[in-house]
Parts: C-alpha cells; structure tokens; sequence
DNA sequence: ATCTACCTATCAAACGTTAAATAGACAAAA
DNA sequence: TTTTGTCTATTTAACGTTTGATAGGTAGAT
C-alpha cells in the first residue's frame, strides 16, 4: 500500500489549496472545517497540519493563490490598439468573461469585500486589482478627460460584476431570463450603457 | 430581584432579533454563535430557546426582519412627477442614501447573495425588491422604450450598490479619496454617468 | 539511518441544544 | 385578604457533537 499520496510536499500543498479554494468560496472561512478539507483532499486532517500550521494559514494561501491566478489574467485583459471606445468594449467583453468563467475567485472576493481586514484587503487591491486599475484609470481619462477616474473605475467594475453577484437573485425578479447571465449579453449591455448613456445620444 | 429583563415575550423577540442582526451582518450565520447573541441580549443562552426553536430559524427571523424594514423604506423613494430624466436622479439619490445609511442590511443582502437558498432568495425578491423593482422597469422603460428594462435596473442598482461594497478596499486602490464614500458624491456621479454616458452628449 | 509524508488516536474548547429548577405575575379559591 | 395554583420568562448545569489542533507512531524513499 501506498504511504505517500503525493510525490512531495510541494504537490501535496498544491492539492490541498486547490480542494479548499471552492470550498471556502463557497461556504466562508467559518463555513469550513479542516475534516471538510481533508476528506475532500482524500487525506487525514493531521495531514493538513504536516503542511499548513493552522486554518488561518490554510485560508490565506488558498485566497493568495486564487487571486494569483485571477491577477495573472487581468493582466492580458486591455487591449493596447484601437480607439479609446474600442478598447473599452473590448476590456468589458474580456473583463466579464474572466469573471464569469469561475466562480470561486468571484465569491472569494466578495467574501473579502465582508470579512477582509486591512492586512488582506490590501492584498486584494495592491497585488491583484493595482495594475490593470491604473490602465484602465487612463482608458477612463482618455475617455473623460474631466472626469473622476477612480469612480469610473469602480463604476465599469461594479456593472459587470454586480450582473454577475446577482445571478442566482435575478431569475425571481420581473423580466429576469436564462440569457441575462450570458457574459456575452452581459457585456454588451454594460458596453452600450457606459458608451452612449441612457440618452443613446452616441 | 426582576425575574423577567423584559415585560413581555414581544418585548425580549425584538431585543434578541436587534441584537442579532448586526452580529450576522458583521460575521455570518456560521461566524456567530448562540452565546455570542445571548451575551450581546445580556441573557442566558437558554433563553434564546425559550422564544427561537433554533439558531436557524432566529436567523431567519433576524434577515426577515431586517429586509422588511428596508422594504417599508424602499417603498417611498421612488418620486411621481417630473420627467423620467429628474424622477431618475431622485430615485438614486434616495437609493443611495437609503443604502449607504445603515450597512447592515446591505451586508446581509450580500451575504444572502452568497450564501442563500432558493427559498431565501425568493423571499429576498418577492418581498423586498419586486415592488419598486416593477416602479423602477417602467421608468426605465420610458427612458430607454427599445432597451432591456430588467438588465437596466440592474445596472442602476448595481452602480450604486458597488461603490458601497468596496468601500473597505477603495482606500487602496489608486485615486481613492474620503469623499468617494460620500453618498451624494456617488449619486452624482452615477446619475451623471448613466444619463449622459461616456460621450457627454446630454 | 534518516527523513518525509502520512496515519490513528486523542485533546481541550466551543458549539447547538436540552433538562430541571426558580422566581415573579396574576387570577381563582379560601 | 390571604392563600393557592398555574403560567411565563428566565436561570444554572449539563448533554452529545464538532471544532481546531497535537502527540506519537509507521511505512516507504533516499
């Protein structure tokens, strides 16, 4: 019989993280135990203290690593040619369909956005968000010179992702249907609402 | 010695629901305890069992409560006369408001977005949003005659709900300033936002 | 022979929940 | 008026379970 499940520890840690990430998207830090976690990873739950020192631990490299990954593909996100209006829709149709694509660091992240102290949300803003914040905080002004960059920012962001925070709210509510939740739909909604403003002047 | 802290069974079921929500607003059904609602009461644990069944059901009780006050407020914030165009700017400057005033129907929203069941939601729609959710389609509906009125509202409620939501992590994100938490700064800025769009043109 | 990854078994604390008892309120009976 | 009995809001104490975490041992690789 087998006595190690996992050739070392780098892949045991590996696998561990990747089990509890759903987990904890789904259910909160205080919504998982560490038996949840260990019967998912098919080991003991001492075993997940031979790799993690405590929860706390297990939890902040399991957001670390979701939001690692999401980061990495923010960046390729923003075009570089074409007209501002171009590079917008372009941004909103790549930015919604990165975000919908897995739930979990959505969830994640929202959970954050309730549970997280300064030390974690900092980490959220500075190590994922940060980079493709400023280039798109210079799409904006390009867009609007006079106007307030930040907001406009967090106001792209907001329309797709509250679409998305939504999902499983909208179908109870008037008009709501099965394609609200294509990011397709979604993006071009958001795309002609910011572009031509409900005055469709554009 | 008074035996009984509150007059009436009434009485202790509203101080223990007041309690409570807060506490599952900050923290999650799961990151509160029965102990910690009866230490905030300033009862004994038992007693939460003489006027709950279980821990679920005081939850239940508490988000209830929470939304249907928030509903009675929703109900006035939608103006009747003006053009589509001012009842607009007064909707989200009171929803704004509205929202931004307490925060912990706002968090227990989120954390039903996350964590609630069918049933939960269903409530959540039916009995809080519908009503002013249909006033709020129409207007869009005069705004936009050709456009998607349940997608709109959307996009309206997410706009100002966003900037709420992040307001924790803003201060970390490029261009963040004090004033971007100020409930009339967001109003403007989304009212001016979706009504001249990103050209500019109204 | 040592080291590493894992196990079984266990701990103390915290959890949701319950049982049994008590002290006051209030009304009927004396 | 006093006594008695019932009811209600509350208590202390405890139940069994689950939790995060640890100790000590074992099998296989190097």
């Amino acid at each position: 019989m087998a006595k190690s499940k996992f050739l070392n520890s780098t892949d045991a840690v590996n696998a561990i993280i990747n089990e509890a990430i759903p987990l904890f998207a789904k259910a909160g830090f205080t919504g998982v135990s560490m038996r949840d976690i260990a019967q998912a990873v098919g080991i003991s739950t001492a075993s997940l203290y031979h790799h993690f020192p405590d929860k706390q631990t297990l939890y902040l490299r399991s957001i670390a690593q979701a939001f690692a990954d999401k980061a990495q593909g923010i960046s390729t996100v923003l075009a570089k040619k074409g007209t501002p209006e171009q590079r917008l829709t372009k941004f909103i149709a790549r930015f919604t369909k990165l975000m919908s694509q897995d739930s979990h660091f959505r969830m994640l992240f929202q959970r954050e956005l309730l549970d997280g102290d300064e030390t974690r949300l900092r980490l959220l803003a500075e190590q994922v968000f940060q980079p493709q914040f400023v280039n798109v905080a210079k799409l904006a002004k390009e867009l609007i010179p006079n106007g307030d960059a930040h907001l406009m920012v967090i106001s792209i962001s907001g329309l797709v992702l509250f679409h998305l925070e939504t999902t499983p709210l909208r179908q109870f509510l008037q008009g709501g249907r099965a394609e609200h939740n294509d990011p397709d739909v979604i993006a071009r909604h958001v795309t002609t609402l910011l572009l031509k403003g409900i005055k469709g002047c554009g």
